[in-house]
DNA sequence: CAGAATCCTATGAGATACTG
DNA sequence: CAGTATCTCATAGGATTCTG
């Protein structure tokens, strides 16, 4: 399999978590319904700040404040609620060091890691082609 | 370069996508910036419906009406507006058959083919992994 | 330092109805 | 068929203030 045939069915695979659909033999012979457990991860991962998040924590633990100075823009009410679903998830480790202020680290788990290769092949498609999207847009924008 | 071992300055290669900021040699020597490309484009890709409409234009070109049947769930509005986006970033590509009932076909653009692969492999590690991570969150909230 | 608690707003997105 | 046009609502997420 190189890079031209994408095995589409990798959303459907046997044990059942594509969620087939009334399958036609060809054409749309598989669908993406609300309760996949593929969009269901997708989803969660798909917010404004879990990728950076993690792709922060990629290079070993950080502190709270560590990780907001790594994302500038992102509020402690975001960080915050981000850590709690990305733990939740089982996807980053909570540490709370009992020092006099108080200070926590969050870190990776390995399933967490095993979330960093599919990040960082997306994470590198982005940094490679955003000059030809910048590029597409201002013809877009350009030919309407 | 194997899978525990990431580079994180994939995001802030030699040109200057990270876009580097105050460098202090070790630890948060880099940071996602809000006009990062990176996250310019990852943040349009994070939507609800672009991934899976990529995903489904995979195997070929569709109609409106064949999108809207493989994603039960996504509205005229939404499926619409996301096609537009797409073609915008130059992603996807449009044509108009003049028939009698006007039909049209999406299909991916060449650099559109280019985020298949990075698109399938986080499927594909949604799909291994969303057993681990249901799990994960009973756990979590059986603890809370 | 690392949050928790509120408050508030922008916008993502559904529902419905109309059209070339 | 493949949209466009409104209307409406839920919620993601920002700003601010307070605390162990």
């Amino acid at each position: 399999m190189g890079q031209g045939e994408i095995e589409v069915t990798a959303a459907a695979s046997a044990d059942g978590p594509g969620r087939l659909s009334a399958n036609h033999r060809h054409q749309p012979n598989w669908s993406f319904d609300p309760q996949c457990p593929v969009r269901d991860v997708l989803d969660r991962i798909g917010d404004k700040w879990s990728t950076l998040i993690l792709v922060t924590l990629a290079n070993g633990p950080h502190r709270f404040s560590a990780v907001q100075r790594a994302i500038p823009d992102i509020s402690k009410r975001m960080l915050t609620q981000t850590f709690r679903d990305l733990e939740r998830d089982g996807l980053i480790a909570r540490t709370v060091f009992p020092t006099k202020p108080p200070s926590v680290e969050y870190c990776l788990t390995p399933l967490g890691e095993t979330l960093l290769e599919p990040l960082t092949v997306l994470v590198r498609w982005a940094d490679r082609s955003h000059t030809a999207i910048r590029n597409a847009r201002l013809a877009y924008d350009g030919t309407s």
